[in-house]
DNA sequence: TTTCATTTGTCCGTATGTATT
DNA sequence: AAATACATACGGACAAATGAA
C-alpha cells in the first residue's frame, strides 16, 4: 500500500484507489468516518492539498459523502438513525 | 421567491440563493433536510438538471451535504465539540 | 415476504449562447 | 468566417438504496 510518487497515476488517484479498497472490502463500513486529511498526510507522506484531491474524488465518485466540521463518511448509510426525516 | 429566466444570472443560481437564504433564515435548520431534487423541480419549474445544478453548487460551498439515496441535508455549524464523532 | 413511492446517481440525447481558436 | 469547446437548460430513461405499507 505505499505510493508511487514516478509512476504515470497521479499520487491523490493512488490514495483513493486505497479507501476504495479499505470501503470495498469492508473495513471501512458505511456512515463510518474514514480517515481525515491529517490522518492521510501522516500515513502516506504527502501534502495536504493530495489528500483533500483524494477525498474529493472518492466523493465524486459518490463512494463517500462529507459533513462540514464533522468528516467524511462511507456512503451509502446502513444505519438511517433518524436524522433526516420530513415531518412535512 | 419567482425565477427570473432571461437575468444574466443563471436559474440554478438563483435557486440556489433561495435556499441559502432559507438556510440563513432558519427556515431550513442543521441537519434537517432540504427539498429534494423533485420538489425543486416542481416548486420552480425546472428541469432536473437544473435542481441538481443548484444543491451541487450548495455542496460545494459547504452549506449543505449529501446521503446518497437519503437526500441532502443543512450543514451544522462548527462545533470544535464533535471531533471523531459519527454524524448520527 | 412483496410492493410501491421516494430520492439520488448516472447516462443518453437536444438546443442555445458565449468564448476561443 | 468557421469550427470547436464550454456552460446553461431542458427532456427522458434507468439503476440502486431506502422506507413505508
Amino acid at each position: 500500500m505505499s505510493i508511487d510518487h514516478e509512476g504515470d497515476r497521479p499520487v491523490y488517484l493512488q490514495i483513493a484507489d486505497i479507501i476504495a479498497g479499505r470501503i470495498a472490502s469492508g473495513d471501512l463500513q458505511p456512515r463510518r468516518r474514514i480517515p481525515s486529511e491529517s490522518d492521510l498526510v501522516q500515513e502516506h507522506g504527502v501534502a495536504r492539498d493530495t489528500a483533500r484531491r483524494a477525498v474529493a474524488h472518492l466523493r465524486e465518485q459518490g463512494l463517500v459523502y462529507t459533513v462540514p466540521q464533522r468528516g467524511t463518511f462511507v456512503s451509502p448509510p446502513a444505519d438511517p438513525a433518524d436524522e433526516g426525516e420530513q415531518p412535512s
